[in-house]
DNA sequence: ACCCTTTGTCAACGGTGTTGACATCTGTGT
DNA sequence: ACACAGATGTCAACACCGTTGACAAAGGGT
């Protein structure tokens, strides 16, 4: 590592979350894998935070990349479903979750991408803007509850919600009805298949306003 | 404080939280308020993970209580409500949001109560788990995202929103056209009224599935 | 060759959650 | 009433964390 560039550096943190996972990213540990004075980060960035944002940037690349033009439907599902995947990878730094706007690229561009498919739906603006923030809200809480199983393989993840199962059906059944009844129900399928089916019903609540 | 209890050591946590702001409870800070040594708390709480999931349950206190009788939709929307508003309250330690299944009885009772309704107005147990995920997913994106203002009062958040508008306006033109175009209508009226709009097409798309 | 800005290094500050050893207080059985 | 035992509070310390300021080496422009 000859120099230390904003890109060089958000390259190996990602690669330090990859291997230790994204909550076992330090300033100091950081600055091991780049075999620099954990301290160098701070000529590139003026915070970590300022480093999360860029790590979670990196993240969203190609996310608006060759949607589907089908309709307008299928492009804003796709794109959200990559979006809830970038956020899946890299669960603590959740990049959209601080709420603020997009300072970066490839954040700006998912904002124009939804808002020009939902335009020209039909949507006006202002039920164009109720219609994206619906729709960022559903995908970030999506990513947010599934991150703390989406370092385990398939196999656990399954494990466990069948462990999660047995746990709603060994409640008291007098207090309890539905969720010791409905226990075999709940965690149905995977997470990505829960989030896909919210994600439709949204859609089809937006798209009935539309008539 | 004579003696501590873990109840008593949640209450004066809760009270810390609205004093200086969820992200500054830190045991050493809470030591100080129970007027105790801060150590001691770990003779009630194993870790302040633990002790942070027992002030969210604390938080949730009632939030199935009186709830409307009038429909299943209108039930449904209150209590989503609520949990929201209790999350925002106390954003850092997010209850739900950890993905796990329910481990306190507030928790519970939660999905008790929306699995019950969901299943009164028809939805069969496997429909209604799918319909119970996408709520909570929805409901607690909506908290995590609104979660960093959630502090300030809402003359500051109004600044806040204006500022990220005139972001947007400020784009390029060219690239951005919609985000620039539309930028007068992002962030339209409170963070409660988008939530309870996305929640409002949710539901829509919910009962769609019901005929 | 000069200066000046940028970049990396080092020591340190104030904060965090947590642990183990020690003392004290409290309740129970005799 | 006494002694024992467990629960509870105190204290010092550990291993981290993000961040700052002073200092040195490097690099480019005039």
């Amino acid at each position: 590592m000859t120099r230390l560039t904003r890109d060089s550096i958000v390259t190996t943190a990602i690669e330090v979350i990859g291997k230790h996972g994204s909550e076992q990213l330090s300033v100091r540990r950081l600055g091991e894998a780049i075999d620099a004075d954990p301290t160098a980060i701070y000529r590139h960035f003026r915070s970590k935070d300022e480093l999360l944002r860029a790590i979670g940037d990196r993240c969203l690349i190609g996310v608006t990349d060759d949607l589907p033009t089908t309709s307008w439907r299928e492009c804003i599902r796709e794109l959200c479903i990559r979006i809830r995947a970038a956020n899946l990878a890299q669960p603590a730094l959740a990049t959209l979750v601080r709420g603020a706007p997009p300072r970066h690229d490839n954040e700006r561009r998912i904002t124009e991408t939804i808002l020009a498919r939902l335009g020209e739906a039909g949507f006006d603006s202002a039920a164009a803007a109720f219609a994206y923030h619906a729709l960022i809200e559903l995908t970030i809480g999506s990513a947010a509850i599934d991150s703390s199983l989406a370092s385990e393989d398939s196999a656990a993840r399954a494990r466990i919600y069948a462990e999660w199962r047995s746990d709603y059906a060994a409640l008291d059944a007098g207090m309890f009805p539905r969720s010791v009844g409905g226990a075999a129900s709940l965690y149905p399928g995977t997470a990505d298949d829960r989030f896909a089916y919210a994600l439709d019903r949204l859609l089809d609540g937006l798209a009935g306003t539309l008539s």
